[in-house]
RNA sequence: GGGCGCUUAGCUCAGAGGAAGAGCGCCUCUCUGACGCAGAGGAGGUCGGAGGUUCAAGUCCUCCAGCGCCCACCA
């Protein structure tokens, strides 16, 4: 809560309603289930209308939603509900992802806490729990993303294991495996020894840890001096087949050919050389385990060298391995390297920083691991899916990521799609007991190629990105030819986060390629990542996770939260800092609308707008309003098509804040609070108020859409709900240069006057009789509008100077071509001398500078001539300006 | 080792070649009949540093520094 000084309790308003601040809580929910009620949110086929369409990027059903989800789902509702009020057939779906491995994560950790891990439970009963764990964490999303205010299609909703979006990623598979793009069989792969899975080399999070090199001396078969390796463990030398250098290397092309001997294990091996090998680190001369190192891999099937193994898919020392057997890794790292070291072969010891490869979803150290695993062929898929993206037919926003993607693209490796996991789409081949694989969509009665009746399912699930790069088509129905599908693909938008540009954006790129003929969507828009205020990654486990409901439910509301995200959601930035008092802003702007409404209503008595409004009637200052909203409402449309939301919001802020309430409507109330105020006036200021605000409530719906229908449901409007109501034109309101001329003179005068009185202490509601003095069009306005002036600057004894007259002290100004002056009491001349001294410098310092530029030759000569017009005319009103002050300063001695 | 982003008022951020902006915070005033979650008026920035291009540079170019992100198999 604010400091503010409290103000008298139980006051009430003219029309008796409580002076309360406005209430969201009260609000949001009542009106979000009438959009249920009301059917707004589905979408279903229909041709005589445009399609807009976007897949929700689907939330893990890991727990609850986070900050990132807000501004996530915020901007696709924005855009959503924009389009829906611009005539398009809008469709939002919404859905959930069962996210294999990241909700075993959670699973098993949640089972821990009984003492059990997913074997004690077995593949069937662990099952079961992930659908009592889907169900729960699903609706709780679901409800969290209806509080937000989401008009997502609820007809639509589906979850990445429903059976027909289960049987589009088997018929996915099933392509790729007809087209030869799948394969299969052992290989080295990123393995988590805690989740017992493989994971793929995107899911790899790199660490610098501070680690030590041993230099380990390996000594040659025929006595001689070998050769000493560096090496940061040791526990794999029990499975070296060779020692590496490179050709070039003098030092060590004696040796090449000729055999080492393993220490501990004592096995003799040969020295090879290779070029893969860099010869400036540690020694120049490298240990080969094909088993556990994917370099050394590609080095012992380059040169015919065996695999050994030595770890267990726990990472923990085989049988095998005599007295380190069953030992964890890091335990038989020491206890090797001690015994090195007791055999007097280690030359030394140093400190290293090295990157370890952690598991994305445990953090577990991952280990380089050979197993069976089910790879895809990415090459022909990628090429299509580069072409689209560099013809501008799916363009990235920032532009900047379209970069990201393409260096990526060009640079792809093969999928390693399979993980040895149960919560997921289980691979559908079988094997027979010949070794043969049959793929298909039933287990065949027995194998095409020997015969064999012996066969059993694959075991392991596909990579749950697998089952997300079919999401833009399979939750339309394919691979049937379904309406839906013909109607709503390609998408249009897709929104997400830059950390799944290369796991999710690119694969349905190729996937919507691959198997649909056309891209998944054209435009992809990269929004910001929420951090907090002190500019740390939002995380749970860090305790640093904000919980965007608990914002919601302390009374900020649901739309201030968006408004908050929508405001610093720019495309400058890559991330977003969040913090609480951003929320105090928005909450603040709600209000000042909801009372600027109030006020309006309270003015509108019996207005209809079917009255409309007579031009006569309507004075400069209905002119200028309206004008202004003709400028919004073209600026608020062109930055929703170039995805700059932060400009929308920012645009609307001020119009509503600085335009509407600061000026508009306190000019309305001198004529509202005239007794004698000629009716056809007063319909002309109540259509205006009316007008401006319902059209000002359309612009804001996207962002704030419980709060606008509200207000707009109390005012005299069409249709049954702001979310259906166009969205506002350019030829609702015409730009009127002539009357936004007049405003400006008109807020620079009342400026002008409460700053010379606040400068010469007097209070705020104190009465002056400030003197104007300016040329025949401006005293004009001025003398038309001087009830206005006189009551926004507190000045009822405004006058208009004739000729000379000037009081004998007065503190003065010149603004828009116009002589403001207040007269000085004497006690007050020591403090109009500081004003007029102050002005006079800032005048003089900025004249002194236009003359200067002004006696430049090169200005003169290269600079455009509207320019230098500009600057003449500069340096006519500083003159002016300095004149005049210097004229009141003189005075005053 | 490459690539990208950021560095503007105490804080969070707009501004992308022609006179430094907003919100919050701070200081003065104000119990005005929409709103104190308010109104009025202020103070406060040599726009990270150094060069350069230009008549003119937060704004374009080069280099440097700090912070952050991404990619890469260096034992």
């Amino acid at each position: 809560m604010s400091k503010g000084r409290s103000r008298p309790s139980g006051r009430t308003t003219a029309v008796g309603e409580r002076k309360t601040p406005y209430n969201p809580l009260a609000v949001e929910p009542r009106r979000y289930q009438e959009w249920l009620e009301g059917g707004y949110f589905h979408a279903p086929v229909d041709p005589t209308r445009r399609p807009f369409c976007i897949m929700m990027p689907l939330p893990n059903i890991t727990g609850s939603l986070h900050m990132g989800h807000a501004l996530n789902h915020t901007i696709q509702d924005l855009l959503t509900r924009w389009r829906r009020m611009q005539g398009y057939n809008a469709m939002w779906l919404p859905g959930t992802d069962h996210a294999s491995i990241a909700t075993h994560v959670v699973m098993e950790r949640e089972l821990a806490k009984e003492g059990k891990t997913r074997f004690d439970l077995g593949r069937e009963k662990f099952l079961e729990f992930a659908w009592q764990w889907k169900a729960k964490y699903g609706d709780l999303i679901y409800s969290q993303i209806r509080r937000m205010g989401n008009s997502c299609d609820w007809d639509r909703v589906t979850f990445t294991m429903d059976p027909a979006y289960y049987d589009a990623v088997i018929e996915c598979f099933l392509r790729l495996y007809q087209k030869g793009y799948i394969y299969y069989g052992k290989r080295m792969i990123n393995w988590c020894p805690k989740d017992l899975t493989s994971v793929s080399d995107l899911e790899v999070n790199y660490q610098t840890v501070q680690s030590h090199l041993w230099y380990v001396r390996y000594p040659g078969a025929d006595g001689g001096g070998g050769v000493v390796i560096a090496t940061q463990r040791p526990e794999t030398i029990l499975a070296d087949v060779a020692v590496a250098v490179h050709p070039d290397d003098e030092r060590y092309a004696g040796l090449v050919g000729r055999q080492v001997i393993v220490p501990i294990v004592h096995r003799r091996v040969p020295v090879i050389a290779d070029r893969r090998v860099d010869p400036a680190f540690g020694t120049g001369a490298l240990k080969i385990t094909p088993g556990h190192d994917p370099l050394d891999h590609e080095i012992g099937a380059a040169h015919g060298l065996p695999v050994l193994v030595i770890l267990d898919e726990r990472g923990r020392m085989t049988a095998e391995t005599g007295a380190y057997a069953g030992m964890d890794r890091f335990e038989a790292r020491e206890a090797v390297a001690r015994d090195l070291e007791a055999a007097g072969l280690v030359e030394r010891k140093e400190p290293y920083a090295t990157n370890v490869g952690l598991c994305d979803r445990c953090r577990t150290v991952l280990e380089p691991y050979i197993t069976d695993q089910w790879f895809c062929r990415m090459e022909a898929l990628a090429r299509p899916a580069i072409d689209v993206v560099r013809q501008g037919r799916v363009r990235f926003h920032p532009e900047r990521w379209t970069k990201v993607y393409l260096d990526w693209m060009e640079h792809i490796h093969d999928w390693n799609i399979s993980r040895r996991l149960w919560f997921g789409h289980r691979i559908p081949v079988w094997h027979c007991a010949n070794g043969h694989q049959v793929a298909g969509r039933q287990a065949p009665v027995r194998c095409p190629h020997c015969g064999g009746s012996d066969l059993q399912q694959e075991e392991q699930i596909l990579d749950t990105w697998f089952s997300s790069a079919a999401w833009p088509f399979a939750t339309l129905g394919w691979p049937k030819d379904t309406p839906d599908l013909r109607y709503f693909y390609p998408t249009s938008v897709l929104v997400t986060g830059r950390d799944i540009i290369f796991l999710w954006v690119a694969r349905m790129i190729m996937f919507g390629l691959e198997f649909v003929g056309d891209v998944p969507f054209t435009d992809v828009y990269i929004n910001p990542t929420v951090l907090n205020i002190q500019g740390r990654r939002m995380s749970k486990s860090l305790g640093t996770g904000l919980d965007p409901l608990d914002y919601v439910e302390q009374g900020y509301g649901a739309d201030a939260l968006r408004f908050a995200l929508t405001l610093r959601c720019s495309q400058g930035q890559q991330d977003l800092r969040f913090g609480e008092k951003m929320l105090e802003d928005v909450r603040n702007f709600n209000n000042k609308l909801w009372n600027a409404a109030r006020f309006v209503r309270m003015h509108l008595g019996d207005f209809t707008p079917a009255a409309g409004v007579r031009p006569a009637a309507c004075s400069l200052f209905d002119r200028w309003i309206r004008s202004r909203y003709g400028r919004l409402i073209g600026e608020v449309t062109a930055s929703l098509e170039a995805f700059d939301f932060d400009k929308v919001a920012r645009a609307l802020y001020d119009f509503v804040w600085s335009e509407y309430c600061d000026w508009y409507v306190e000019l309305a109330k001198v004529d509202l609070y005239r007794p004698d105020l000629d009716p056809v006036r007063r319909l002309a200021i109540q259509h205006t108020l009316w007008q401006v605000l319902e059209g000002t409530l359309r612009l804001l719906h996207p962002i704030i859409p419980h709060i606008t229908e509200e207000i707009w449901q109390a005012l005299p409007h069409q249709g049954k709900s702001i979310m259906i109501a166009p969205w506002p034109g350019l030829g609702d309101a015409e730009v009127d240069e002539a009357a936004e001329e007049g405003m400006a003179t008109i807020t620079a005068v009342v400026r002008a006057i409460r700053s010379m009185r606040a400068d010469l202490g007097m209070a705020p509601q104190t009465p002056v009789a400030p003197v104007l003095r300016a040329g025949d069009r401006t005293r004009e306005l001025l003398e038309a509008h001087r009830d206005y002036v006189a009551t926004l600057a507190r000045a009822p004894g405004l006058a208009f100077a004739g000729g000379g007259v000037r009081p004998r002290w007065a503190v003065g100004t010149v603004v828009e071509g116009v002589e403001v002056s207040i007269e000085v009491a004497e006690a007050d001349r020591a403090r109009a001398r500081r004003r007029l001294t102050a002005e006079l410098a800032a005048a003089k310092a900025e004249l002194d500078r236009t003359i200067r530029r002004l006696q430049d030759a090169a200005f003169l000569s290269r600079a455009p001539a509207e320019v230098v017009e500009e600057d003449r005319r500069r340096e006519a009103v500083l003159r002016d300006r300095t004149h005049v002050l210097a004229g009141y300063l003189a005075a005053l001695d």
